[in-house]
RNA sequence: GGCCCCGUCGUCUAGCGGCCCAGGACGCUGCCCUCUCAAGGCAGUAACGCCGGUUCAAAUCCGGUCGGGGCUACCA
């Protein structure tokens, strides 16, 4: 099995894309093949390289390796359909020779009186054919005398193009809905039609896995590939991603493109999983899997056709799966750069204070990019109090006498372990007759500014006792002052 | 409008004629655990769009209907 995925790069990688390339990555190196990476930049207007570099990243990241493609090289390099047009036009001149294909003179104002016309007497729209058996001396003197022309695909009249299409069966195009489409503009640069085709033919393609959106053009990629005597070509169409609206996926649902995910912090482990997962299913043990695990049992025939819903919810708690999965270190690792770039270069009480609190807040992480927020208290020594957080537990009768008592007995621990840290407190509560949410609550944001935090037993322990007891002693300063009511800090 | 595709819980899906008064996962609700938040455990909620037909038997096959989506460019 050979087969590509072949994005324009006229806008970054969005989801969809990444889900068509991880089905054609599965696909291929679940029965054995190659799998290459093509660029269809036939459009130079809405070309760039930043979405090429953006496209290439995003498989990267995602791990979607291919064997033949743009800067890997292969055997048909290149790659790129913006350094193959002298290929379309020999081809395409080569089907005008041979009469699969016709010169045609129609102005931008005849085509469009042409679908108006077609409109009005209800027949199919499109170019009606007026060319189609124009004189061929005639249209070469034409094109000597500097008219412009295109160049037409001649579909066979009457005729149908029937094909096997990979997940939905049988599908047929009567060719009265085929228009004799253009395939080299009077530029002389290839349509995508044509281009898409020539390369898929010349590169070997036995399988285009993309996107349902192409499901109409197919029959007009199929009869190029006829024109050209080529072998036939399997064709899938994975169903289109939608948006929560159920209107298909767009910047309307705000930023759709992989690199927005990556940045949000999501892991790249848990984006295959969940795409994969969107028209396909690993089975009724698990929805969890690696990708080795879903080359394994990926099968094209069981994709399924309908269209699916790109549910962020899910995806969250998955990402949520494989931050916990993680060990300790490699969760550091992940998260250091993104906690350097909140706080910058850590210093050696941040490391430390960091390595004993981050096992803790992996496991409450959904998103890698929150982490920083969580771990914030220990960052810092000048913590804010969260004003909401501060009203609803300084404000209770059991605050103070909490932090006092918990105060004079931090400060007088000979051992600052969480354990020790504990065994003091829970005395504490004992001794005030005060249940844990009640006692315990004040000091979470005494030392942490806030009601949420990692434990607090082990938050402490991060912190260090001189720092606990800084915190805890300016909380009941305030408390004193203020009459339990936070002034302005 | 024309052509094409699609139609199982709110969402992703399992199901490929009897095992299904439909299973799993996310979400949601409740309970448990509990120092907050998560996580975890347990329980619950909720679907075969509709109408005909085929058959002893249909979520599964056929037709229609309704609904959704895509395409309809000298874009890809």
């Amino acid at each position: 099995m050979r087969a590509r995925f072949a994005p324009s790069p006229t806008g970054y990688l969005h989801v969809g894309g990444a889900r068509t390339a991880l089905y054609n990555y599965l696909a291929v190196r679940a029965t054995g093949g190659e799998f290459i990476l093509r660029s269809d930049d036939t459009d130079t207007e809405r070309s760039s390289g930043e979405f090429q570099n953006d496209i290439l990243d995003g498989m990267r990241w995602l791990g979607l390796e291919w064997d033949e493609g743009i800067e890997k090289g292969g055997p048909h390099s290149p790659y790129r359909q913006s350094e193959r047009l002298a290929r379309y036009q020999e081809v395409a001149r080569s089907l005008l020779d041979l009469g699969k294909a016709y010169l045609c003179f129609a102005t931008a104002a005849e085509l469009d009186e042409m679908r108006d016309v077609a409109k009005a007497e209800g027949r199919p729209p499109g170019y009606d054919g007026r060319y189609r058996d124009y004189d061929s001396e005639q249209a070469r003197k034409r094109l000597d005398g500097g008219e412009d022309a295109v160049i037409r695909l001649k579909v066979p009249r009457p005729g149908e193009t029937v094909f096997e299409d990979l997940v939905r069966g049988e599908v047929r195009f009567n060719h009265d809905h085929v228009e004799d489409f253009i395939i080299l503009r009077s530029n002389q640069t290839p349509t995508y039609h044509l281009a898409s085709s020539v390369d898929d033919v010349d590169f070997g393609i036995t399988h285009v896995i993309r996107g349902e959106d192409l499901l109409s053009s197919t029959p007009k990629h199929i009869l190029i590939g006829e024109a050209l005597e080529a072998a036939p070509i399997a064709y899938a169409h994975l169903s289109l991603l939608m948006g929560p609206d159920g209107k298909k996926l767009s910047k309307r649902h705000g930023d759709t493109s992989l690199r927005a995910y990556r940045e949000a912090g999501y892991l790249s482990e848990a984006m295959t999983n969940y795409l994969a997962l969107l028209g396909w299913s690993f089975g009724e043990d698990s929805d969890i899997f690696t990708l080795e695990e879903a080359v394994a049992r990926f099968s094209l025939d069981a994709v399924q056709p309908n269209a699916a819903i790109f549910d962020n919810d899910k995806l969250e708690w998955m990402n949520g799966v494989y931050i916990r999965a993680m060990s300790d270190d490699e969760f550091a690792d992940r998260v250091a750069p993104l906690i350097t770039a909140e706080y910058g270069e850590l210093n050696e009480l941040q490391h430390v204070r960091l390595r004993m609190i981050l096992p803790h807040v992996k496991e409450r992480a959904k998103l890698l990019n929150e982490v920083p927020g969580q771990v914030g208290f220990l960052m810092t020594d000048d913590i804010d109090y969260d004003r909401g957080s501060w009203d609803k537990v300084m404000t209770a009768p059991e605050a103070k006498m909490a932090v006092e008592d918990g105060l004079e007995r931090l400060s007088n621990l000979d051992r600052w372990d969480a354990e020790s840290i504990e065994g003091e407190l829970r005395a504490m509560l004992e001794h005030l007759q005060l249940n844990g949410r009640k006692g315990l609550q004040p000091i979470r944001v005494a030392i942490s500014g806030s009601t949420i935090s990692p434990p607090l037993f082990e938050s402490m322990e991060a912190l260090g006792q001189a720092e606990t007891v800084v915190r805890t002693s300016r909380a009941l300063d305030l408390l004193l002052e203020s009459g339990a009511n936070l002034g302005d800090s």
